[in-house]
DNA sequence: TTGTACGCGTTATCAT
DNA sequence: ATGATAACGCGTACAA
């Protein structure tokens, strides 16, 4: 009788070695094996060097998709990522941080992560239980999710382990990690005030998500502290890219009265306005000082340099992830991360 | 007798159904469950909707780890990053437009991606076979790997399964996908010297990198087709950071005779050049023309907008990855694949 | 069409 | 210190 299995066949029709062959070619039980691999201590030293010896000769090594499946456990940590399709979710500059800062840590504890990408365009709720139901992971980071999106709800409720970043839920027990981004807006307003702006126009990012309505907050926060009355007219949305900047700019200057000072909740769209202010010969940070948020690659690039509100999204993905590994093995109980951004002074005001 | 396995436990202590389980309640064996699932056709309509009842009353899903382990293999394709401490590789453009392509392809097939951060600080030669070693991906997609790494060939002799993109090794039998980087040199150069350039410094790469030779060779080739003299003092090598772009343009003006244009070989150092000679009060493209490469996002964020060449990383990513699963299930035989750079002129020349 | 039974490569328990 | 052996959850050949 012969198997058709390809378990055993890899590497080019190779047979992949298995604890029991090299069981057998060392004269010792299955289990003893496991224990060299597992607790050398607890096996004989003869035994030891005979299983190794055999080991090395059938280049063996232990299955850890059986050793995990045997142990109940996967080994993997999804990150769930917005997936809109021909948008290169990568490339946006907080989304690489933090995967990398995430990346460092799980590698580090020998977890390895699985991504998924979630189809944003699906109808509601967003469904994201579907990616825990097959057992694959242990546990899931969720990237980019909006404000109050209910699947996140429901989810919690349904008992999976996950958590978020940038993002969070008042009193809804899910574990994140987040800026304090009220502070950071607060922040970079105050700044513009003390400069003697008085007439202080906001871009600000969509509203379906946490982080916008936080830095519009922070906005209002500098204003009212310093008695400065809020006018509608001076609050503009864009999405987030730096098209929408620019097109917001060529708004600015009809405004009445023109405001002298710009703040956009984040770099690339303040990259957009001094594009456009630049088309119409408005100088920078002469006639218009602009403040970004991020502190991203293009602060630096853009002419001129971008004064903007520092956010350390690496760290930010190393520390979610050390807490949820923690979390997961049980060692903690759930966590509420709030890290606090940090203003740069450059020229752009 | 009580099993301490945490197998069926999840979700905060609830029970998580087996296919057993729905045998039971449905009165059916586990075998016609499972073909319920994986074959529906061959279960009789009574038999199917009593089991799918079942499952769904006990919110049964089949198991994505034990099916796969019991099919002998793992749906996971392993991406291999270089990872070098508090180096944010994700923030490097080109990778993180193709692994969106590649997440992209993946996704669409079910598998899912695993990433391994592969730490370049090790001694050489690199060992990349410890990835496929506990047998938990189908294969691996290498990106940022070096010119003629040993490790790669060791790697091909072991038999597993795996390419490169943005790389290759002539004549190793190894699959890639890369961008033809020799003709993409060769036209920004091209175009430089029907501009009327002459003096055409030209900052590149780290040697290291294939990448490099293939855009250095194109330098060469359209320099030589012109009859312009290959000047070694025009070669600059920088590291494909911006900070070495700024360094290498205050060599720029010192050079005899002054270059009238330079040719960069990724767009970042171009960003850098072009800050250091605004420091000088060069002025671009009067003074100097700029060229870069990628057409990464940063080539219409500097000012004035760089001409570069596009490389269309996303696309590369979802050709290899589309070629790479082709090849894994053994519907293909091995691929070369190099893509076509185009030229994009702004009004950096 | 359906059920039985074995195998996948481990871990972990229990005897010895 | 070591060996048998039962899980783990599923696919599937074979028999019925």
């Amino acid at each position: 009788m012969y198997s058709t299995r390809v378990h055993s066949i890899g590497k080019g029709g190779k047979t992949i070695a298995t604890r029991d062959d090299v069981a057998k070619l060392a004269g010792v039980s299955g289990a003893t094996v496991s224990r060299v691999f597992n607790c050398p201590e607890s096996v004989s030293e003869a035994s030891r060097n005979i299983v190794l010896k055999a080991a090395n000769e059938l280049n063996y090594h232990p299955n850890l998709i059986a050793q995990n499946f045997a142990k109940g456990i996967t080994g993997n940590i999804g990150i769930i990522l917005p997936y809109i399709p021909n948008v290169h979710i990568f490339s946006v500059y907080y989304f690489s941080e933090l995967l990398s800062g995430i990346g460092q840590v799980t590698s580090e504890k020998g977890f390895n992560i699985i991504l998924f990408f979630h189809d944003l365009n699906l109808r509601y709720p967003n469904d994201y239980t579907k990616y825990f139901k097959g057992q694959r992971v242990d546990g899931c980071i969720l990237l980019g999710t909006l404000r109050n999106d209910p699947g996140l709800i429901d989810l919690k409720k349904s008992g999976y382990r996950f958590c978020l970043v940038n993002n969070y839920i008042k009193d809804s027990g899910i574990d994140f990690a987040d800026v304090d981004n009220v502070k950071g807006s607060y922040e970079a307003v105050k700044y513009l005030v003390e400069k003697g702006h008085k007439n202080i126009a906001f871009i600000n990012g969509p509203s379906n998500y946490t982080n916008s309505i936080d830095r519009y907050q922070g906005y209002c926060m500098a204003l009212d502290e310093f008695k400065i009355p809020l006018r509608k007219s001076f609050i503009l949305e864009g999405n987030y890219g730096k098209k929408s900047g620019y097109i917001a700019s060529k708004k600015l200057l009809d405004l009445n009265p023109v405001p002298s000072a710009l703040f956009a909740s984040n770099d690339r769209m303040a990259a957009g306005v001094i594009m456009g202010l630049r088309e119409k010969g408005i100088s920078i940070p002469e006639d218009m000082a602009v403040v970004g948020y991020d502190d991203s690659d293009i602060a630096t690039i853009v002419e001129p340099n971008l004064t903007t509100v520092k956010i350390p999204f690496f760290e930010l993905g190393k520390m979610c992830a050390a807490r949820f590994l923690d979390t997961l093995s049980r060692k903690s109980g759930g966590f509420e991360l709030k890290i606090e951004p940090e203003l740069i002074v450059r020229q752009s005001t």
